[in-house]
DNA sequence: CCCGCGTTTGACAATCATTCTCAACTCTCT
DNA sequence: AGAGAGTTGAGAATGATTGTCAAACGCGGG
């Protein structure tokens, strides 16, 4: 199987090939329920939070959902170490996160250096169209 | 579910948790076919692979040997973005991936400023014990 | 060389997250 | 109100990965 690394962005690079997105009662339950905490929370996590509201939303729905937010980069995606994916409403700027091994509390982080860095060393290779993935982890204070 | 961030360094830190690892037949084919290739294979490719060789091992125990293997850092784990598990043998040095997004063709580079920004970032905010991951992808210049 | 015993293996069942299917439903626009 | 495209939900289906457990193996001692 061929690796498909476009990370993050998935913004329109020509006209306008991204269908509209319909504002249904679903959507925006997700949406809100991510306005609600703070750090990564799992697709499965975030239908049982909905339930617990009195929310009803499919889970297959959640999934769907999360996955056209991920790809329209309203929120972030990343993979906890056993593959789950994981998400977090996050501002729009690129940037990366310093995750709480142990809580799940989040920093973002921003590095124009590191940016740089793997443009340049990405470029020394020959290699185009770069796109990168940086994630630190790290046990926080209250946790220690 | 807890985050584990603990990406790939498992290094004992103490004495030496780490119980003997016997060289079994499996294992040596394991070992032999991560030799065979220079990028990044799923544990099914590789399983796949070890049985056109007409080595008969057991895909629970390829994957189980891929696990002992990452944990001892003498592979390196990445996930592709839909999650799946890849290895590839490495160097024991700390490193990251320079991944073509089409052919998968592979570079460790390395980036001692970005090693020293991580913790210096993870230590402003208060967190320890930090690791991190960081890949880059693109095309190279023969996918082009 | 044979024995004992903890380690490993393998076939297969079991998990588990995620995706698919598809008929019923809801928007949006006219 | 009606048409047509986008959405939803329930449950089946997928697919990677892990668990189970009896049989096979590697290693040190006698």
């Amino acid at each position: 199987m061929p690796f498909t690394g476009s990370t993050m962005t998935s913004t329109d690079q020509h006209g306008a090939t991204t269908p509209p997105l319909r504002p249904t009662r679903q959507r925006r339950a997700v949406i809100e329920a991510l306005e609600s905490f703070a750090d990564f929370r799992s697709a499965q996590e975030i239908h049982e939070l909905l339930g617990d509201r009195g929310e009803t939303v499919g889970l297959a729905t959640v999934y769907r959902t999360l996955q056209r937010l991920a790809e329209a980069g309203d929120v972030d995606l990343l993979r906890t170490e056993d593959g789950e994916a994981i998400y977090r409403r996050c501002s729009d700027t690129h940037h990366h996160h310093l995750v709480c091994r142990s809580c799940g509390a989040t920093v973002e982080v921003e590095g124009p250096a590191v940016e740089r860095w793997t443009r340049a060393i990405a470029t020394e290779h020959g290699y185009d169209d770069v796109s990168h993935t940086l994630e630190i982890f790290g046990t926080c204070r209250d946790c220690g």
